[in-house]
DNA sequence: TTTTCATATGAACAGTCATTCATATGAGGT
DNA sequence: ACCTCATATGAATGACTGTTCATATGAAAA
């Protein structure tokens, strides 16, 4: 990410329009942190990780074995999340125990799966 | 992304568990449909396109105008979404007016958004 | 305390992607 | 036909990130 030279010699052809929607908008902050829940949930192996957490409180191994991934990148992406706050975890002698920390994630990933699964037959093309 | 070399000399703690789930997992096709979608919403830039859109039809200059940024970054990311088909166009002259194709699109994106401001003070640690 | 086992973490690499600059397309007006 | 203006697109690049390999941590068992 880089900063914007404010360009913006750009020739504006509603500015009503324009000017009434600035004022709606979401505060930057706001979009910021949005997309980057969404960039934590726009990675194969991290939804997989929420999917499996989903249907029940996992260990890292486990994880792993379920996704015939390595050890070490499950608990690298755990660590994503945890610090997305949205997984938490218990610890019962050597193990870790991972649960989902937050409803709303079940319900927007589950909202996904649905978008998808309704838009049906439009595949992107190249 | 790159090809798993079947890692796996992974010790199983709670085999049981491990199958019960494996079998209610979404399918790898649905899972990394649904992550493109959510990679694709994990942009600062989309993101804010779509917010705007959501608010009104409005062309590529305007666009640009509205959230400072240059033209042709605009119509880059436009692209984007319209090979996701998350938006339609229609021409007018030599205008391009943009929309929102997509119900769940807005749904999702609200969400997101929802989830944002009620997680609150939570800010991610670096 | 030493060993073992589950998990975490750091460094490095490869691939991806957002952005910019320069230029092309293509419709309208003259 | 020419010029203008809105938009699209290609190439280049710098930044980011997912994955791997090697190693560290830290708890329990010996």
């Amino acid at each position: 990410m880089k900063e914007h030279n404010a360009v913006c010699d750009v020739t504006v052809i509603h500015e009503d329009v324009v000017e009434k929607v600035k004022k709606e908008l979401p505060r930057e902050e706001e979009i910021e942190k949005t997309a980057s829940l969404f960039k934590i949930l726009g990675d194969n192996t991290r939804l997989k990780i929420i999917s499996t957490l989903q249907k029940s409180e996992m260990c890292v191994c486990d994880i792993a074995h379920l996704l015939n991934m390595s050890q070490s990148l499950i608990s690298h992406q755990l660590s994503v999340l945890r610090n997305a706050r949205l997984v938490k975890y218990r610890r019962s002698g050597k193990v870790v125990y991972y649960t989902l920390d937050d409803e709303h994630i079940e319900t927007i990933v589950q909202y996904g799966l649905i978008h998808i699964s309704e838009s049906g037959e439009g595949d992107e093309q190249k």
